[in-house]
DNA sequence: GAATTTGAACTGACTGGTCAGTGCAAAAAC
DNA sequence: GTTTTTGCACTGACCAGTCAGTTCAAATTC
């Protein structure tokens, strides 16, 4: 998040310390996943000291956790600015959720690291930080959920379909086919990834027309 | 859990061994991840002595390699079974599509753990076995885009459709709803699961009733 | 307004523990 | 008698977390 350089009360310089955390272990995590990264790692890419990360974070799994919550703050937020853009004009629900798959893909091209790591370690299960991933995947796919509940209750969506299970094969396959444009394809541009995944949404791949 | 032995090679002792050693290592990578997973706890688990480990695989990494071989192969192999019955049959690509669903969920509910394992190393970067992963996925998806681009040259999918991009959205789609019913709504039946599904990929969600 | 104090932020050497991998003699298994 | 497994002691590297000490800007005192 930014931070507004004067604002009172808080310390601006551990918020600029916190980020400079954050942004150095995304992506080292993103790579190595969260065992394999050490802290000594994560201080000298930030350009602190060690102890500088145990001044600001309880543990390593305590900057994990709310490395987590951070980013998944920012993308839902950009899902739901989606979302809200069309909901503003009018436009239909399709819409909303076309909208709110080009945001993910816009945050998942600005956030690769952090789409990397959310993926990595969302379906572990046995963790410490096991309730953090719960409420983290939740927000994500409520934001789904909720455009889909509104379109079957204004009928555009047919009533026979499973919020929550669709929401999050929604979610996935952005999250998957996006990883795989970076990973991949990275000379595809936006444009073309969101008419692919439009097109699979609206059921134009196996109608014949074109 | 248990898998019969596969059917190459008659079980050389050595090759029993090694199953249980794959099957100690995937549950425990799946929990913990592959750096997190100590090799005394994949011997303890396959009931054999550490020693044994290392008679059998050059190192850890080896092991975790061959062990993404072996599960991608039986992955596969079970979504090609899938395809080609449909098309014993001389049904549509779409049917083909729609049983190669099916059999990835059924697969990923007898192997959940693989599933997740797969799911959380696919796309990490600068690692030991990055070639290994880049040919194991390329396995996965090449198997739904040989259906995709058979479907367009048959004229039952349009032409537009971009094959290696929706191939890899509807993998990551299968995957991610099917990690997410495993964790979060065991008690749905697969039936349901991919009733869900298949209404997603015939555009079934956004049009009128059925 | 210069001198002094305060305390939050930061530093990095150090500790106690863990773990991959080795070596090898003896026992099983085939 | 060859292959495979066992058990276990050992090593060297690595790592999370600690802590006594440093820095410095703002607050306080004179």
């Amino acid at each position: 998040m930014e931070s507004s350089s004067t604002t009172s009360g808080g310390s601006t310089r551990r918020e600029a310390t916190r980020q400079k955390l954050y942004e150095a272990a995304v992506t080292l995590i993103a790579e190595q996943g969260f065992s394999a990264t050490t802290v000594d790692e994560i201080a000298e890419r930030a350009g602190v000291a060690k102890g500088t990360v145990y001044y600001n974070f309880a543990s390593k799994s305590v900057l994990f956790e709310e490395l987590l919550r951070h980013g998944v703050g920012l993308l839902t937020a950009s899902l739901r600015e989606g979302a809200e853009q069309t909901e503003r004009d009018g436009r239909s629900k399709v819409d909303a959720l076309d909208a709110m798959i080009r945001a993910g893909l816009g945050f998942i091209a600005a956030y690769p690291s952090f789409t990397q790591l959310y993926v990595a370690e969302l379906w572990r299960t046995n963790r410490a930080w096991q309730s953090t991933l719960m409420v983290v995947r939740q927000q994500v796919v409520a934001v789904v959920e909720g455009v889909l509940r509104d379109g079957v209750a204004n009928g555009e969506f047919s009533e026979e379909i499973d919020v929550p299970l669709t929401a999050a094969a929604l979610v996935g396959m952005v999250l998957v086919a996006a990883l795989d444009w970076q990973a991949f394809q990275p000379e595809r541009s936006l444009d073309d990834v969101h008419a692919s995944l439009s097109r699979l949404l609206q059921g134009r791949v196996s109608g014949r027309r074109s």
